[in-house]
DNA sequence: ACTTGAAATTGACATATATCAACTTATCTC
DNA sequence: GAGATAAGTTGATATATGTCAATTTCAAGT
Protein backbone atom coordinates (compact mmCIF):
# COMPACT_ATOMS: atom_id res chain seq x y z
CA UNK A 1 0.00 0.00 0.00
CA UNK A 2 3.27 2.30 0.74
CA UNK A 3 4.37 2.04 -2.72
CA UNK A 4 3.93 5.08 -4.66
CA UNK A 5 4.58 6.82 -1.28
CA UNK A 6 7.34 5.07 -0.36
CA UNK A 7 8.62 5.75 -3.63
CA UNK A 8 8.31 9.71 -3.89
CA UNK A 9 9.51 9.95 -0.42
CA UNK A 10 12.93 7.64 -0.82
CA UNK A 11 15.39 10.14 -0.91
CA UNK A 12 14.18 11.15 2.29
CA UNK A 13 13.75 7.66 4.18
CA UNK A 14 17.67 7.43 3.33
CA UNK A 15 18.52 10.94 4.16
CA UNK A 16 16.49 11.22 7.51
CA UNK A 17 15.03 8.28 8.77
CA UNK A 18 13.43 9.53 12.00
CA UNK A 19 11.94 12.33 9.35
CA UNK A 20 10.60 9.69 7.18
CA UNK A 21 9.06 7.83 10.33
CA UNK A 22 7.97 10.66 11.96
CA UNK A 23 5.79 11.54 8.03
CA UNK A 24 4.47 7.74 8.00
CA UNK A 25 2.84 8.20 11.39
CA UNK A 26 0.65 11.13 10.58
CA UNK A 27 -0.23 9.46 7.40
CA UNK A 28 -4.18 8.56 7.27
CA UNK A 29 -5.50 6.24 4.64
CA UNK A 30 -8.74 7.11 3.18
CA UNK A 31 -10.44 5.02 0.43
CA UNK A 32 -13.38 6.23 -2.62
CA UNK A 33 -15.81 4.21 -4.65
CA UNK A 34 -15.95 5.56 -7.77
CA UNK A 35 -17.82 8.68 -8.21
CA UNK A 36 -17.24 9.79 -4.79
CA UNK A 37 -16.00 12.80 -3.99
CA UNK A 38 -12.71 13.24 -2.76
CA UNK A 39 -13.48 17.31 -2.30
CA UNK A 40 -16.64 18.90 -2.71
CA UNK A 41 -17.69 22.29 -4.32
CA UNK A 42 -16.31 24.67 -1.89
CA UNK A 43 -15.22 22.50 1.18
CA UNK A 44 -11.99 23.95 2.67
CA UNK A 45 -9.57 21.05 2.86
CA UNK A 46 -6.00 20.97 3.92
CA UNK A 47 -4.79 17.78 3.16
CA UNK A 48 -2.38 17.37 0.92
CA UNK A 49 -2.84 13.60 -0.97
CA UNK A 50 -0.90 10.96 -2.16
CA UNK A 51 -2.91 8.79 -4.39
CA UNK A 52 -1.69 5.04 -4.26
CA UNK A 53 -4.03 3.35 -6.49
CA UNK A 54 -7.10 4.45 -8.92
CA UNK A 55 -7.52 7.60 -10.76
CA UNK A 56 -8.67 11.09 -9.89
CA UNK A 57 -10.61 13.80 -11.68
CA UNK A 58 -10.01 17.46 -11.04
CA UNK A 59 -12.49 19.99 -12.41
CA UNK A 60 -14.07 24.02 -12.09
CA UNK A 61 -17.43 24.89 -13.46
CA UNK A 62 -18.12 28.23 -15.10
CA UNK A 63 -20.41 30.38 -14.82
CA UNK A 64 -23.23 29.11 -16.64
CA UNK A 65 -22.68 26.00 -14.43
CA UNK A 66 -20.41 23.67 -17.25
CA UNK A 67 -18.17 21.23 -16.15
CA UNK A 68 -14.28 22.20 -16.86
CA UNK A 69 -11.59 19.21 -16.23
CA UNK A 70 -8.54 20.96 -15.19
CA UNK A 71 -6.26 17.89 -14.13
CA UNK A 72 -6.52 14.53 -13.76
CA UNK A 73 -4.22 12.33 -11.06
CA UNK A 74 -2.75 8.92 -11.76
CA UNK A 75 -1.09 6.54 -9.57
CA UNK A 76 1.70 7.84 -7.70
CA UNK A 77 0.98 11.69 -7.73
CA UNK A 78 0.54 13.98 -5.45
CA UNK A 79 -2.75 15.93 -4.91
CA UNK A 80 -2.51 19.40 -3.60
CA UNK A 81 -5.26 22.37 -4.52
CA UNK A 82 -2.94 25.23 -3.28
CA UNK A 83 -5.59 28.07 -3.37
CA UNK A 84 -7.51 25.67 -0.92
CA UNK A 85 -5.08 24.14 0.97
CA UNK A 86 -2.83 27.19 1.52
CA UNK A 87 -5.15 30.10 1.51
CA UNK A 88 -7.86 28.15 3.58
CA UNK A 89 -10.52 28.68 1.02
CA UNK A 90 -13.13 27.23 0.08
CA UNK A 91 -12.50 25.07 -3.20
CA UNK A 92 -13.37 26.00 -6.47
CA UNK A 93 -11.69 22.86 -7.68
CA UNK A 94 -13.73 19.66 -7.41
CA UNK A 95 -12.02 16.40 -7.18
CA UNK A 96 -13.93 12.77 -7.80
CA UNK A 97 -12.54 9.39 -8.10
CA UNK A 98 -12.77 8.42 -11.54
CA UNK A 99 -12.44 4.49 -10.49
CA UNK A 100 -12.20 3.21 -6.74
CA UNK A 101 -9.19 5.05 -5.40
CA UNK A 102 -6.96 4.71 -2.23
CA UNK A 103 -4.91 7.69 -1.11
CA UNK A 104 -2.86 8.51 1.84
CA UNK A 105 -2.81 12.48 3.26
CA UNK A 106 -1.56 14.69 5.69
CA UNK A 107 -2.91 18.06 6.90
CA UNK A 108 -0.72 20.47 5.49
CA UNK A 109 -0.55 21.96 9.53
CA UNK A 110 0.45 18.45 10.65
CA UNK A 111 3.01 18.48 8.13
CA UNK A 112 3.75 21.85 8.61
CA UNK A 113 4.61 21.22 12.56
CA UNK A 114 6.81 18.36 11.25
CA UNK A 115 8.75 20.49 8.89
CA UNK A 116 9.52 22.38 12.05
CA UNK A 117 11.40 19.47 13.78
CA UNK A 118 12.88 18.07 10.88
CA UNK A 119 14.71 20.15 8.17
CA UNK A 120 14.80 17.05 5.68
CA UNK A 121 10.97 17.37 5.45
CA UNK A 122 10.69 21.41 4.82
CA UNK A 123 12.63 20.78 2.01
CA UNK A 124 11.07 17.47 0.40
CA UNK A 125 7.97 19.58 0.49
CA UNK A 126 9.37 22.30 -1.58
CA UNK A 127 10.93 20.54 -3.78
CA UNK A 128 7.29 18.76 -4.20
CA UNK A 129 5.96 22.22 -5.39
CA UNK A 130 8.81 22.80 -7.35
CA UNK A 131 8.32 19.86 -9.17
CA UNK A 132 4.69 20.82 -9.49
CA UNK A 133 5.04 24.16 -11.17
CA UNK A 134 7.81 22.34 -13.38
CA UNK A 135 4.50 20.71 -14.42
CA UNK A 136 2.26 23.40 -14.89
CA UNK A 137 4.70 25.92 -16.66
CA UNK A 138 4.64 23.16 -19.27
CA UNK A 139 1.03 22.54 -19.16
CA UNK A 140 0.18 26.76 -19.19
CA UNK A 141 2.72 26.99 -22.66
CA UNK A 142 0.32 24.18 -24.42
CA UNK A 143 -2.56 25.50 -23.55
CA UNK A 144 -1.57 29.13 -24.90
CA UNK A 145 -0.06 27.98 -27.93
CA UNK A 146 -0.96 24.57 -29.37
CA UNK A 147 -4.08 24.05 -31.14
CA UNK A 148 -6.62 21.32 -30.57
CA UNK A 149 -4.81 18.88 -32.74
CA UNK A 150 -1.79 19.73 -31.20
CA UNK A 151 -2.85 19.02 -28.02
CA UNK A 152 -4.00 15.67 -28.92
CA UNK A 153 -0.88 14.64 -30.76
CA UNK A 154 1.22 15.93 -27.54
CA UNK A 155 -1.20 13.32 -25.43
CA UNK A 156 -0.66 10.35 -27.28
CA UNK A 157 2.66 10.56 -27.52
CA UNK A 158 3.58 11.83 -24.32
CA UNK A 159 0.75 10.59 -21.81
CA UNK A 160 -0.84 7.85 -23.46
CA UNK A 161 -2.74 6.93 -20.60
CA UNK A 162 -4.64 9.82 -20.98
CA UNK A 163 -6.28 8.48 -23.98
CA UNK A 164 -6.65 4.84 -22.83
CA UNK A 165 -8.08 5.82 -19.41
CA UNK A 166 -10.07 8.50 -19.66
CA UNK A 167 -13.68 8.63 -21.33
CA UNK A 168 -13.72 11.20 -24.21
CA UNK A 169 -16.06 14.04 -22.87
CA UNK A 170 -13.92 14.46 -20.11
CA UNK A 171 -10.47 14.42 -22.28
CA UNK A 172 -12.52 17.23 -24.29
CA UNK A 173 -12.66 20.57 -21.56
CA UNK A 174 -9.17 19.37 -20.41
CA UNK A 175 -8.09 20.38 -23.79
CA UNK A 176 -9.78 23.16 -23.86
CA UNK A 177 -12.49 22.19 -26.31
CA UNK A 178 -15.78 20.72 -27.24
CA UNK A 179 -16.29 16.63 -27.18
CA UNK A 180 -17.78 16.93 -30.54
CA UNK A 181 -14.50 18.59 -31.84
CA UNK A 182 -12.46 16.25 -29.83
CA UNK A 183 -14.33 13.07 -31.80
CA UNK A 184 -13.31 14.56 -34.83
CA UNK A 185 -9.77 15.81 -34.16
CA UNK A 186 -9.19 11.91 -33.51
CA UNK A 187 -10.85 10.45 -36.37
CA UNK A 188 -8.64 12.83 -38.47
CA UNK A 189 -5.48 11.33 -36.67
CA UNK A 190 -6.57 8.25 -37.37
CA UNK A 191 -6.54 8.33 -40.73
CA UNK A 192 -3.21 10.38 -41.15
CA UNK A 193 -1.42 7.58 -39.69
CA UNK A 194 -3.04 5.02 -41.74
CA UNK B 1 16.34 50.37 -3.55
CA UNK B 2 15.66 47.32 -1.19
CA UNK B 3 11.80 48.48 -1.02
CA UNK B 4 10.11 45.92 -2.75
CA UNK B 5 12.23 43.23 -1.39
CA UNK B 6 11.81 44.48 2.23
CA UNK B 7 8.25 44.21 2.21
CA UNK B 8 8.40 40.54 0.33
CA UNK B 9 10.66 39.45 3.26
CA UNK B 10 8.71 41.33 5.91
CA UNK B 11 7.69 38.62 8.01
CA UNK B 12 11.19 37.25 7.82
CA UNK B 13 12.56 40.42 9.06
CA UNK B 14 10.55 40.42 11.59
CA UNK B 15 10.79 36.88 12.83
CA UNK B 16 14.35 36.23 12.29
CA UNK B 17 16.46 39.24 11.85
CA UNK B 18 19.63 37.31 11.90
CA UNK B 19 18.04 35.35 8.81
CA UNK B 20 16.98 38.09 7.16
CA UNK B 21 20.58 40.23 7.51
CA UNK B 22 21.72 36.68 6.02
CA UNK B 23 19.92 36.98 2.63
CA UNK B 24 20.67 41.06 2.64
CA UNK B 25 24.13 40.01 2.25
CA UNK B 26 24.11 37.02 -0.54
CA UNK B 27 21.91 39.48 -2.50
CA UNK B 28 23.18 40.94 -5.82
CA UNK B 29 22.07 43.74 -8.13
CA UNK B 30 21.67 43.89 -11.57
CA UNK B 31 20.63 47.02 -13.84
CA UNK B 32 19.10 46.54 -17.42
CA UNK B 33 18.22 48.95 -20.01
CA UNK B 34 14.97 48.30 -21.96
CA UNK B 35 15.45 45.80 -24.50
CA UNK B 36 18.60 43.70 -22.78
CA UNK B 37 18.01 40.27 -21.74
CA UNK B 38 17.77 39.03 -18.05
CA UNK B 39 17.98 35.24 -19.83
CA UNK B 40 18.22 34.34 -23.15
CA UNK B 41 17.95 31.27 -24.92
CA UNK B 42 19.33 28.35 -23.49
CA UNK B 43 20.71 30.09 -20.86
CA UNK B 44 21.64 28.47 -18.20
CA UNK B 45 20.26 30.54 -15.15
CA UNK B 46 19.96 29.62 -11.16
CA UNK B 47 18.96 32.90 -9.89
CA UNK B 48 15.99 33.90 -8.10
CA UNK B 49 14.95 37.40 -9.21
CA UNK B 50 13.11 40.44 -7.17
CA UNK B 51 12.22 43.05 -9.32
CA UNK B 52 12.89 46.42 -7.81
CA UNK B 53 11.86 48.73 -10.78
CA UNK B 54 10.82 48.30 -14.11
CA UNK B 55 8.61 45.60 -16.08
CA UNK B 56 10.38 42.48 -17.55
CA UNK B 57 8.60 40.73 -20.96
CA UNK B 58 8.80 36.56 -20.66
CA UNK B 59 8.61 35.00 -24.06
CA UNK B 60 9.14 31.60 -25.78
CA UNK B 61 9.53 30.61 -29.14
CA UNK B 62 7.69 28.37 -30.85
CA UNK B 63 8.52 25.73 -33.93
CA UNK B 64 8.27 28.20 -36.54
CA UNK B 65 10.26 30.93 -34.56
CA UNK B 66 7.33 33.03 -33.27
CA UNK B 67 7.30 34.42 -30.10
CA UNK B 68 4.98 33.55 -27.74
CA UNK B 69 4.81 35.88 -24.72
CA UNK B 70 3.63 33.69 -21.05
CA UNK B 71 4.27 36.43 -18.53
CA UNK B 72 4.98 40.03 -17.38
CA UNK B 73 6.32 40.92 -14.06
CA UNK B 74 5.85 44.21 -12.39
CA UNK B 75 8.08 46.51 -9.57
CA UNK B 76 7.74 43.63 -6.35
CA UNK B 77 7.37 40.57 -8.71
CA UNK B 78 9.59 37.28 -7.78
CA UNK B 79 11.04 36.12 -11.00
CA UNK B 80 11.86 32.48 -11.27
CA UNK B 81 11.97 30.12 -14.46
CA UNK B 82 11.59 26.95 -12.20
CA UNK B 83 12.51 24.73 -15.01
CA UNK B 84 15.58 26.19 -15.84
CA UNK B 85 16.84 27.06 -11.83
CA UNK B 86 15.51 23.99 -10.83
CA UNK B 87 16.14 21.01 -13.42
CA UNK B 88 19.40 23.40 -14.58
CA UNK B 89 18.18 23.17 -17.86
CA UNK B 90 18.96 25.57 -20.83
CA UNK B 91 16.03 28.08 -20.68
CA UNK B 92 13.50 27.75 -22.85
CA UNK B 93 12.31 30.86 -21.41
CA UNK B 94 13.29 34.13 -22.48
CA UNK B 95 13.23 37.50 -20.28
CA UNK B 96 13.93 41.17 -21.34
CA UNK B 97 13.34 44.54 -20.57
CA UNK B 98 10.27 46.24 -21.37
CA UNK B 99 11.57 49.42 -19.41
CA UNK B 100 14.71 50.20 -18.09
CA UNK B 101 14.84 47.27 -14.63
CA UNK B 102 16.74 47.38 -11.18
CA UNK B 103 16.60 43.73 -9.78
CA UNK B 104 18.08 41.96 -6.89
CA UNK B 105 18.94 38.79 -7.16
CA UNK B 106 20.13 35.07 -4.88
CA UNK B 107 21.49 32.15 -7.00
CA UNK B 108 19.45 29.12 -5.77
CA UNK B 109 22.23 27.27 -4.87
CA UNK B 110 23.06 30.08 -2.21
CA UNK B 111 19.48 30.11 -1.03
CA UNK B 112 19.72 26.42 -0.61
CA UNK B 113 23.09 26.83 1.89
CA UNK B 114 21.54 29.49 3.87
CA UNK B 115 18.23 27.43 4.27
CA UNK B 116 20.19 24.49 5.99
CA UNK B 117 21.47 27.40 8.82
CA UNK B 118 18.20 28.81 8.89
CA UNK B 119 14.76 27.50 8.78
CA UNK B 120 13.18 30.67 8.44
CA UNK B 121 14.16 30.75 5.29
CA UNK B 122 13.16 27.34 4.07
CA UNK B 123 9.89 28.42 5.32
CA UNK B 124 9.67 31.58 3.19
CA UNK B 125 10.92 30.32 0.17
CA UNK B 126 8.42 27.72 0.28
CA UNK B 127 6.16 30.07 1.11
CA UNK B 128 6.86 32.05 -1.93
CA UNK B 129 6.64 29.05 -4.37
CA UNK B 130 2.64 28.05 -2.63
CA UNK B 131 1.89 31.71 -3.74
CA UNK B 132 3.49 31.26 -7.21
CA UNK B 133 1.62 28.20 -7.61
CA UNK B 134 -1.54 29.85 -6.83
CA UNK B 135 -1.29 32.22 -9.30
CA UNK B 136 -0.46 29.64 -11.78
CA UNK B 137 -3.83 27.63 -10.85
CA UNK B 138 -5.90 30.77 -10.83
CA UNK B 139 -3.77 31.29 -14.81
CA UNK B 140 -4.47 28.17 -15.83
CA UNK B 141 -7.94 28.29 -15.63
CA UNK B 142 -8.95 31.27 -17.87
CA UNK B 143 -5.99 30.13 -20.45
CA UNK B 144 -8.57 26.94 -20.32
CA UNK B 145 -11.80 28.46 -20.03
CA UNK B 146 -12.05 32.13 -21.00
CA UNK B 147 -12.92 33.10 -24.73
CA UNK B 148 -10.13 36.31 -25.88
CA UNK B 149 -13.30 38.73 -25.15
CA UNK B 150 -13.76 37.41 -21.23
CA UNK B 151 -9.54 37.60 -21.25
CA UNK B 152 -9.54 41.05 -21.85
CA UNK B 153 -12.11 42.25 -19.62
CA UNK B 154 -10.83 40.18 -16.68
CA UNK B 155 -7.26 42.12 -17.32
CA UNK B 156 -9.83 45.30 -17.79
CA UNK B 157 -11.01 45.10 -14.05
CA UNK B 158 -8.23 43.35 -12.13
CA UNK B 159 -4.88 44.28 -13.75
CA UNK B 160 -5.74 47.44 -15.76
CA UNK B 161 -2.00 48.11 -15.47
CA UNK B 162 -1.22 45.76 -18.35
CA UNK B 163 -3.23 47.11 -20.50
CA UNK B 164 -1.31 50.75 -19.45
CA UNK B 165 2.19 49.56 -20.04
CA UNK B 166 2.10 46.54 -22.37
CA UNK B 167 1.77 46.95 -26.07
CA UNK B 168 -0.93 45.31 -27.34
CA UNK B 169 1.31 43.50 -29.96
CA UNK B 170 2.79 41.92 -26.97
CA UNK B 171 -0.29 41.68 -24.58
CA UNK B 172 -1.90 39.64 -27.63
CA UNK B 173 0.36 36.31 -27.54
CA UNK B 174 0.17 36.54 -23.83
CA UNK B 175 -4.11 36.16 -24.11
CA UNK B 176 -3.40 33.74 -26.53
CA UNK B 177 -4.66 35.50 -29.99
CA UNK B 178 -3.30 37.83 -32.45
CA UNK B 179 -2.98 41.42 -32.44
CA UNK B 180 -5.71 41.63 -34.86
CA UNK B 181 -8.06 39.73 -33.14
CA UNK B 182 -6.88 41.80 -29.97
CA UNK B 183 -7.44 45.78 -31.69
CA UNK B 184 -10.80 44.34 -32.64
CA UNK B 185 -11.94 42.92 -29.23
CA UNK B 186 -10.72 46.48 -27.80
CA UNK B 187 -12.75 48.24 -30.52
CA UNK B 188 -15.85 46.49 -29.56
CA UNK B 189 -15.03 46.35 -25.68
CA UNK B 190 -15.18 49.92 -26.20
CA UNK B 191 -17.73 50.90 -27.60
CA UNK B 192 -20.14 48.65 -25.20
CA UNK B 193 -19.12 51.12 -22.71
CA UNK B 194 -20.15 54.04 -24.62
C1' DA C 1 -29.95 -11.62 -22.87
C1' DC C 2 -32.66 -7.19 -22.32
C1' DT C 3 -33.23 -2.71 -21.01
C1' DT C 4 -31.73 1.61 -19.97
C1' DG C 5 -28.79 5.38 -19.85
C1' DA C 6 -24.37 7.23 -20.90
C1' DA C 7 -20.72 8.06 -24.26
C1' DA C 8 -19.29 8.79 -28.79
C1' DT C 9 -20.09 9.96 -33.59
C1' DT C 10 -21.86 12.52 -37.42
C1' DG C 11 -24.00 16.31 -40.14
C1' DA C 12 -25.54 21.07 -40.91
C1' DC C 13 -24.84 25.37 -39.69
C1' DA C 14 -23.14 29.47 -36.74
C1' DT C 15 -19.45 31.90 -34.69
C1' DA C 16 -14.86 33.10 -33.34
C1' DT C 17 -10.46 33.70 -34.54
C1' DA C 18 -6.50 33.49 -37.90
C1' DT C 19 -4.22 35.06 -41.96
C1' DC C 20 -2.70 38.22 -45.32
C1' DA C 21 -2.41 42.67 -47.14
C1' DA C 22 -3.10 47.52 -47.11
C1' DC C 23 -3.16 51.43 -44.56
C1' DT C 24 -2.77 54.76 -40.56
C1' DT C 25 -0.84 56.32 -36.49
C1' DA C 26 2.64 56.62 -33.18
C1' DT C 27 7.58 56.57 -31.72
C1' DC C 28 12.38 56.90 -32.26
C1' DT C 29 16.60 58.68 -34.23
C1' DC C 30 19.51 61.75 -36.41
C1' DG D 1 11.22 68.28 -37.46
C1' DA D 2 11.89 64.80 -41.45
C1' DG D 3 12.46 60.29 -42.42
C1' DA D 4 12.55 55.68 -40.83
C1' DT D 5 10.78 52.02 -38.05
C1' DA D 6 7.54 49.95 -35.13
C1' DA D 7 2.78 49.60 -33.46
C1' DG D 8 -1.92 49.54 -34.23
C1' DT D 9 -6.11 49.38 -37.25
C1' DT D 10 -9.12 47.77 -40.82
C1' DG D 11 -11.07 44.83 -44.53
C1' DA D 12 -11.63 40.52 -47.07
C1' DT D 13 -11.36 35.92 -46.76
C1' DA D 14 -10.06 31.24 -44.84
C1' DT D 15 -10.00 28.04 -41.14
C1' DA D 16 -10.96 26.11 -36.76
C1' DT D 17 -13.99 25.26 -33.44
C1' DG D 18 -18.66 25.61 -31.27
C1' DT D 19 -23.63 24.52 -31.12
C1' DC D 20 -27.60 21.86 -31.74
C1' DA D 21 -29.93 17.79 -33.15
C1' DA D 22 -30.09 13.12 -34.73
C1' DT D 23 -28.07 8.72 -34.47
C1' DT D 24 -25.08 4.93 -33.19
C1' DT D 25 -22.22 2.49 -30.09
C1' DC D 26 -21.01 1.03 -25.69
C1' DA D 27 -21.59 -0.35 -20.82
C1' DA D 28 -24.00 -1.42 -16.37
C1' DG D 29 -27.49 -3.41 -13.93
C1' DT D 30 -31.27 -6.58 -13.61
Amino acid sequence: MLDHFAKYLDMLQQKDFEAFKAIQQMLKKVELSKDENLIGLHDINKNIYFLEKGITRHYRLTDKGNEINIYFSFEGDVILVTECTVLEMPSNEIIVALEDCELLYISRPDLIKLTQTYHAIETLFREMLELQMIAMERRQFRLQTYSAKQQYAHLMEQQPHYLQKIPQNHLASFLGITKETLSRIKKKYQNERG
